[in-house]
RNA sequence: CGGGGAGUGGCGCAGCUUGGUAGCGCGCUUCGUUCGGGACGAAGAGGCCCCGGGUUCAAAUCCCGGCUCCCCGACCA
């Protein structure tokens, strides 16, 4: 492609509004334009780079033994009340009616519509497994798009579905596109990290996440430093070991005058005890609730709640922090609570309203300071067991750096930012259950198919590959999903010899299967060379008088700093050269 | 949804406090010069100043209402 025919225009100054580096330089470069808040245009730099990635994304889906399919972004609203997932799917589905007056909603996703058609073409076993997907459209009309294309409302997503006959076959396929996603991000040039994350309101038991590492992602995760071991999780997920106490034996609950104390640092500050040593409590509420409900949660001093953690303890309801009044009615003295004393039957504190969810950290941890539920007053000697129960124990606590691994090693948590490319989930049978997709099996009985989901943002992995490769200058494109392989400049435009041999050059590259753009503008050096750095193709090639006398061109790999001079005769095979190593 | 910021030629901005001819840089058009890191000269084109209402002889500017976009947070299978 000559750059002067090139639909789009490269751009000096970003839009004011663009901070990040993806999103700046998409939009110099002339890949996408913005049409609204979190609602792009792909122009066809952009859409080169987009189609090379849904390029290989669908090779490797081939390759796994997906099979290709395209469904309706615009669909109707009863099979979403038939998953159940009409009025919760958050963010709210976008809906429309259509001229019969008939519900439609904007797919944001098609576990629905996918398990529709497999449901009509389940019979048996021998249908087992098989696996479906699209590249596709979606639109989600997210609370706050931001940051260009990494976090959009409407964008192009690989999602696949597969059906399996039985837990080992879901296993399978799961790990099949496990593998298969690690084949798409490596060939793409960028560096993932798969790790475990919470499933979240989509249910299933398995769940990874692909995170690209850059500073500008939405995302916290930890890797284990150890090399040896390989556990890394998204924060909201991320266990970690949690230090048993030394055993002590239980003291006498001892109440302690606390004058002022409402924080758990001064608390232990003020009695000269660790943090570690106290117990602390947190008051929330179902997200939903207006009747007074309290989860009183009761954690170890020097842990915090992790909101996740607790909404799955909690069965999936939405954490939310009680309100003063709510917590003021439930008989709960803020700054002063604890579990203990919660089973009084009688009065505002009834068990009735109040669930006690305890940390595990709290259980092994003995003579703990606790609040006294009376202003300015705490206990001493707190026991899990003797002194309170909870009616639920388990993990609910936040990983923070430097925490030691859950697993068996000697490594501790390290923290990263990124960015969610990609998502694989063992979704079991709950949409096979609501939408019937029932097979009989080899001993005649009808069973739900299980089912995985396993989804890749498109434009999301291009503006992640650009934040994770990129200078002051601009894009350094992986090779594999730049728009084009070779910037070719061809410089002093006013000498004949110059430009005809840039030309020819062109056609030289293009016969011999490499993707060109060629600068053949009348701009100054200085504008191309600039343009070719923000553009980030792999390689540039540059004609210039100077380097005729010689009979050489100029060649530089984007992400090195200096050029190299080749005979003109042998260029072509250079630049293939090239853009191999 | 809570908090903050911004809407003026394609892009970046000034003008608004103190009402009175819309201005600058880049980009764009034409001609000439120039040609290895965003050249130079000359002549041009291009603006419902976000929208609606109000005040005023007069509104980009003041007042009221609305819309849009951005950032932080909440949220984000």
């Amino acid at each position: 492609m000559r750059l002067s025919r090139s639909f789009g225009k490269t751009l000096r100054d970003a839009p004011a509004d663009a901070e990040t580096a993806s999103h700046q330089y998409l939009t110099r470069a002339g890949f996408v334009q913005q049409v609204a808040a979190g609602i792009y245009s792909y122009m066809p730099l952009g859409w080169r780079s987009l189609t090379k990635i849904s390029n290989i994304i669908r090779e490797e889906m081939d390759r796994a033994g997906a099979q290709e399919i395209s469904m309706p972004v615009v669909q109707p609203r009863e099979l979403w009340e038939q998953s159940g997932r009409a009025d919760t799917f958050q963010p709210p589905l976008a809906s429309l009616k259509d001229r019969r007056d008939r519900n439609m909603v904007i797919a944001p996703t098609h576990e629905e519509t996918t398990t529709f058609m497999a449901a009509a073409n389940l019979e048996s076993y021998r249908d087992l497994p098989f696996n479906l997907y699209q590249i596709q459209t979606k639109f989600r009309d997210e609370a706050r798009p931001r940051a260009g294309l990494l976090r959009v409302r409407e964008f192009e997503m690989k999602d696949a579905y597969s059906f399996d006959k039985d837990e080992e076959g879901l296993d399978v396929s799961f790990q099949a596109m496990a593998a298969a996603y690690h084949r798409i991000f490596s060939r793409a040039g960028i560096d993932v990290r798969m790790v475990e994350a919470d499933s979240g309101p989509i249910g299933g038991k398995d769940s990874n996440e692909f995170v690209l590492l850059a500073e500008s992602g939405e995302d916290t995760i930890f890797v284990c430093s150890d090399e040896n071991c390989s556990y890394a999780a998204n924060a909201e997920k991320a266990e970690f070991k949690k230090p048993a106490a030394a055993p002590e034996a239980p003291g006498e609950l001892e109440e302690v005058h606390t004058p002022d104390i409402k924080t758990i640092e001064g608390l232990a500050e003020y009695l000269d005890v660790p943090v570690n040593k106290t117990v602390k409590a947190v008051f929330y509420a179902p997200e939903s609730s207006t009747g007074g409900e309290i989860v009183f949660v009761s954690i170890r001093g020097d842990l915090e709640v992790n909101e996740t953690k607790l909404r799955n303890a909690m069965s999936g309801a939405e954490p939310r922090l009680a309100t003063p009044e709510e917590v003021a009615s439930a008989g709960l003295v803020a700054g002063s609570a604890s579990a203990i004393g919660l089973d009084a039957s009688d009065g505002p504190r009834s068990r009735a309203r109040i669930t006690s969810i305890v940390d595990d950290s709290v259980i092994n941890s003995p003579n703990l300071v606790a609040g006294a539920n009376r202003t300015d007053y705490h206990l001493r000697n707190g026991n899990y067991g003797r002194d309170f129960e909870g009616d639920i124990v388990t993990d609910i606590a936040m990983a923070q750096a430097g925490d030691a691994c859950p697993n068996d090693c000697d490594g501790h948590l390290v923290e990263h930012r990124g960015v969610e490319v990609g998502h694989i989930f063992k979704l079991g049978t709950g949409y096979s259950e609501s939408m019937g997709a029932t097979f009989l099996d080899e001993d005649g009985s009808e069973k739900h198919a299980l089912m995985g989901c396993y989804g890749i943002g498109v434009g999301r992995l291009l503006a992640a590959a650009i934040e994770a490769n990129h200078d002051d200058k601009g894009m350094v494109l992986p090779g594999a999903i730049a728009p084009y392989e070779v910037y070719l400049a061809g410089l002093n435009t006013n000498d004949e010899t110059v430009v005809a041999t840039a030309a020819k050059f062109y056609e030289d590259l293009q016969s011999a299967g490499v993707e060109v753009l060629y600068d053949d503008r009348d701009e100054p050096p200085g504008v191309k060379f600039n343009d070719a750095d923000l553009i980030g193709l792999p390689l540039r090639v540059v004609v210039s008088a100077r380097g005729l006398r010689n009979g050489e061109i100029e060649m530089k790999r984007r992400d090195a700093s200096e050029a190299a001079m080749t005979p003109l005769a042998d260029g072509v095979q250079a630049v293939k050269t090239a853009l191999e190593g």
